[in-house]
This record gives C-alpha cells, structure tokens and sequence, in this order.
DNA sequence: GAACTTCATGGGAACGTTACCACGACGAAA
DNA sequence: TTTCGTCGTGGTAACGTTCCCATGAAGTTC
C-alpha cells in the first residue's frame, strides 16, 4: 500500500503515482466531464493507495470556501440550545460543511471574541444568537450570517429564525380552555426580555378574542430559574383566585420551582394546582407529575438556520423573519376541570 | 478609515499602507524583536485603520498549524457530553484555538465521516470518545488525539482521559454506610458495557474492605433510561430486603426511573426508600425529592483533554491513562438511619 | 581604517489547491 | 485538402501566509 506514514499525500503524490498531471487528478475529483475512463481509474487507485484526503486549507484559500460554518449561542449546556446546535451539525454535515461552535455565555465580550476568532477561520457564514445590542455595523460583520433566538427581534431587516411565540401562546390557552381553566394566572420573567413581552401580548389577544378581559389575570413575575418561579408561585398562592387554579408559567425552570412550591404549601398538582410549562426542557419529563409543556422546536431551528445562511452565500439572500411553530407535550400538571370532564366522571368513565 | 468592503484586508494591504514590506508586518504582528519604534507604530496604525484578520487558511497552510481542534462525542444534546465540550471549548479558546464539534450517536459510520472530515480539515488534533471497537491502525489516525470516557479503556497504551469510578464508588458507598446503609441493593447498567464491570468490582472491594460479604448485596439490572430504571425497581420491590432499604443505581436516568417506581407503589423516597444516583444529570435536581448523586467531572475531563492533546502536539507526549475524580452532591433522596441519627432525633435535635 | 558583528528591513520561495489557458489529436464539415 | 470544433490533457498563475536568506547601515573591535 505504501502510505506515507510522515507526511500527508498531497495531490501531486497521487498524480505522480497514477502518471498523470494534478489537473487530471483535480478534474477526476471534482467530477467534471471529459475524463477517460482509463484515466480516472488510475487517479481512483492512486487516491486509494495513498490515502489521499483533500486539504481543506488549500481548498478554502484557493476557492475562497473553508468549508466552516460557525455558531455562537449562549451555553452548549443548556439543553435548548444544545438543541439548536445539534440540528445545525446534522444540516451542515449534509453538505460536508463543518461546525465551529462557541458560548457567548450571554456576554458581549466574549462575543466579540468569538466573532473574530470566526473572521480569522474565514468560516463562509455565520448563526448567532445575538447578545450585543448593538453591533457597529452589521454590514461589516465581515461574514454572511443569520441570527437566531429572540433577541433577534431587536435587528429588523435581518435575516432571523425563531420559534413562533404567538401560535405557542395560542396553543396554550386552547388546551387551558379545553380542560376547564379559561382564565389562568400567568408567570412571566423580567421586564426585560423581548420575549416577555410578546408572550403577553399574545395571551391578551386570545382572551379579547374569547372575551375575557385580561386585566382579570393574575400576573406575578420573577426570572428565569427554579428559585424565581419557587417564590413567584409562593406569592400567587396567597392571592385571591376566581375559578380554577392554574398558572401559564413562561418558562420551565421557573414552572419546576413553581411546582416545588406548590407541594412546599401542602397542595397538589394538578388535583389543587394545574401547572403549564414553556420550552420544552428535558427535565420536565421527570418531575413529578410530569411538566405539561410547549416544546420550542430548537432542532428545526438550528436546520432552518444553516438552510438560510446556505441560500444566502449561494446568493440567494431575503432579508426576512423566520418563526417556526412550537409544540404541546403533554404530561400530567394539567388538570381537566371542563364540564365535559366532570361529565365523564359523573358517567363512571 | 477606508475599510475595503468587497476584498478582506491582506497583509500586504497594510505593507502598503504602512510603506513597510510585508515581512516587517508579519514580523510586529508575531511579536519579534528587533523592530524600530517607528515601524512598530505604523504597522498597528495600519492593521486598524484596515480592520485587519489574519487568515487562519494561509496561516495553517504555511505553518502547518490549522489552529483548528476537533472533538467527537456520542450526542452534544446529551448533558454530559455537552459539559464536556463545553470544557474543551472554554480551554482551546485560551490558546486561540477553535473547536469543531461532532457528535457521533454511538454511531461507528458516522464516526468515521466525522474522523474523515477532521481530517480534510487538518485540525492539529482530535479528542474522541470512541464508539467503533477496533480502527485499522490507531497509528494511522492520521492526526493527534486523545480519547475520553469509559469506552478508551478498550484501547491500552493509548492517552485517555476519564472519571474515576473507583473513587466514585467508594464516596458512594462510604455515604450510604454513614448514613446506615451498610448493605444497599445495587441497579446496574447493560452486561455489555465496560463501566458495568469496573463499577461492581469497586463496590466488591468496598464490601470486602468492611467485611460484608457482597454475594448479600440484591442487584438488578436494566439500561440506561428512565424506563429501565422503573421497571428495575418494580422488580427490586419484590424482592427480599434485609436492613435498611438503599438502592445505589449506576446512572441518574435509572434512578429518576426508579424514583418514580417508588411513588407508583405507594411508598415514599427517602423515608422507605433511599435512592443514590450516578452521573450528576442536571435532571436529578428538579425531581421530588432531590436526587442525591454522584457528580462526574464533565467540564474538567473536556479540560485535561485538551491540555493533553496540546502537549502531545508540542511533542511532549505520554501515554498514560488518567482519571479525574468524582464529586458528590447531596440532595434530598438518602434517608439518615444510622444509630448516630436517631440519637439525634431522641435528643429532640 | 579594515574586518566583523548587530540591527532593521526587503525579497522570494513554498505550502496544496483550483481556475484558466494552451496544446495536440481526432473527426466532421466545407 | 483545409478548416473548424471537441475532447482529453498538461502547464502555470494565483490565493495569503511564514520562513529563510540577502542587503545595507551602523556600531564595535583590533
């Protein structure tokens, strides 16, 4: 076999092995036309004898492709956008394009950092999840790139892709109607996340359109964690409720501590307390009882991402929003209080 | 300013702007002595006012060094994994290098397209938890690498970095007899797996050491999910128990699984049941009661594995195995029924 | 003051590829 | 026979760096 054990085989070595010129060689690997089929069987054999693996380096110099797409997203740890990557890997190793991925930690600084460290790659796009909120200027971003996540909402006339908030909130108030809680209390995060905001705004139309007055909500609101939804959920139970009790929480770890809570004040969920989580978190599949959530789709945005940042270096480039519908995963925090219900029960069914 | 907006700024673009050659650029930006002062000044002036990047191609293609790690983990969606990366990311970004992620799901044709992709890339160097169990010639990797996780220990006399299950064990069961559970029941993982093996044998020595006879010891087993846990423990319910009821299960899924089994039966962890876990899944923290478990060293391992894949490139190379010890973390799932405890309880405190 | 060292700089080759142009051979149309 | 297109092929110039060698100026030693 004689593979060079040192050094790499170059192109040269295969086309010096098969006794033709490293035009031939180029050609027979790019699969153009007008090969001999004598000639292509010798480079196929050499290629195979020396192992010869093209170097992207000197692919990406000459063509001006790296082959290298980059990402940079808050924390690979976190399940949501470990979500997110993994569907961006799968898409990009479909072309054979490779992913260089980096946590922004929801920093700026580091930001910056890792934007550079993806220039000098020369990586042909770039997926980010923005944390600066502003950047100098985003035509000099010195790359083609698509921005993901809610903080997107901040750049119009970018290209974006994101999870569809208002269906999700739609989709939740259906299914607290449908099981008999047509006015839930709501737990919101901080005032200033972008998506809080839309999340109310959503949950306001679907009550107008039912006519309910949302002002009849009750609204408490903490941030994003275990502890804050812990407390929040502590505060809504000494406040005065009207009908069933259940809580549209804006987030799942805030809706596991609101849980905790829950069993902490000596009730039950769902029999006292009904519980509606919102993102899709893996651990709420093992609370007890399971967390009723709306799964965001981190997977299919990650695919639709490099899908967009493709079509835009291929030249194909709109500048629009992408949202991408979320999902119900039922588990048990959802009590059903609705009249049919009792009905059945009533029936011994 | 004048930042070219089509072309990237080259460095012979800043000589020339400069009125230097481009060896003196390459030379202040490498940071050799030797520079007047004067030329110093220019240069940088000159990289500013081009919003100059290095090109990482040229660079890696002419040096030899792409600047570029790869790493290939069952599934970056999987938290420790995630950890991992994370750990690797955050080490490599010191050095200025980048990382390029794959994710392999347990997958050896998939693992070899990642390996072939690291290669074309000419990354300097590959951290991999291997899934095939035997590659054509670890030789011929054809680049430097470490690999991490139980499954390296198939191959001896390669550099490998893991968590230490012995010590692991031994915290484990050192907190179970404290808490007096001399003679806990044990969940075990798939006959198949590696770590199965190394984990029963160090909870031998332990039994041995404090002359308990293991062949007491009950013991199940099941795979690694949720749903194996369960059934698991459904199982172990039926069983004969003598002393106090412990249950030290190999993995945090199958302990989540096994919490529930718990509470499907009617009874109570931990006052009838205690459950100790084995992973350290960030899951183990949002269930009720706690789980208490323990913790393997994720984000470190990713570290010491980068930290030996950049020694081994410098050519400072070992061949070692080494393993990172594991850490417990207390939650709420082990119950206190040592004498000590219920002196304590007696005494009103 | 000649010979030698040190310093600051410039010039050119090389890394491995692809894109382009040029060339000879061959068959078809004039 | 001449002219022309087509096919298969080889040669060469980039791409943007770094590394090495050459060069001249200035300072040092005998």
């Amino acid at each position: 076999m004689n593979i060079p054990t040192g050094r790499r085989a170059t192109i040269i070595d295969v086309a010096k092995r098969a006794g033709v010129s490293k035009s031939t060689v180029a050609r027979v690997l790019g699969g153009s036309a007008n090969i001999s089929e004598e000639a292509r069987d010798r480079v196929l054999k050499a290629v195979a004898a020396t192992g010869y693996e093209p170097n992207q380096l000197a692919v990406g110099m000459r063509s001006g492709r790296s082959g290298l797409l980059g990402i940079v997203i808050p924390d690979i740890t976190n399940p949501f956008w470990a979500e997110v990557a993994r569907g961006a890997q799968d898409r990009a190793a479909k072309d054979d394009i490779s992913l260089l991925i980096f946590s922004s930690d929801w920093d700026a600084h580091k930001e910056a950092t890792h934007l550079r460290a993806l220039r000098r790659a020369r990586v042909d796009g770039a997926i980010i999840n923005p944390v600066a909120d502003n950047f100098d200027d985003l035509d000099r971003f010195g790359m083609p790139f698509v921005f993901i996540g809610s903080s997107a909402e901040r750049f119009p006339d970018t290209l974006s892709v994101g999870s569809n908030i208002a269906q999700a909130v739609r989709l939740g108030m259906d299914i607290l109607v449908e099981r008999g809680h047509p006015a839930p209390a709501l737990m919101l995060g901080p005032r200033s996340r972008l998506a809080r905001a839309r999340f109310l705004r959503a949950v306001h139309e679907h009550c107008i359109a039912r006519d309910v007055d949302p002002e009849v909500l009750l609204v408490e609101e903490s941030d994003y964690t275990v502890e804050g939804g812990r407390s929040a959920m502590a505060r809504l139970l000494t406040r005065q409720w009207r009908g069933s009790r259940a809580v549209f929480v804006a987030n799942d770890l805030m809706a596991l501590g609101a849980m905790m809570a829950v069993r902490e004040a000596g009730l039950r969920c769902p029999e006292d307390i009904s519980i509606l989580g919102f993102d899709g978190i893996p651990a709420g599949a093992f609370s007890w009882p399971g967390l009723t959530t709306i799964e965001k789709p981190g997977r299919q945005i990650g695919v639709r991402a490099v899908e967009c940042l493709l079509d835009q270096i291929a030249g194909r480039h709109q500048r629009e929003r992408i949202y991408l519908p979320c999902r119900l995963v039922e588990r048990g925090s959802l009590a059903d209080v609705s009249e049919a219900a009792t009905v059945r029960v009533a029936a011994g069914r």
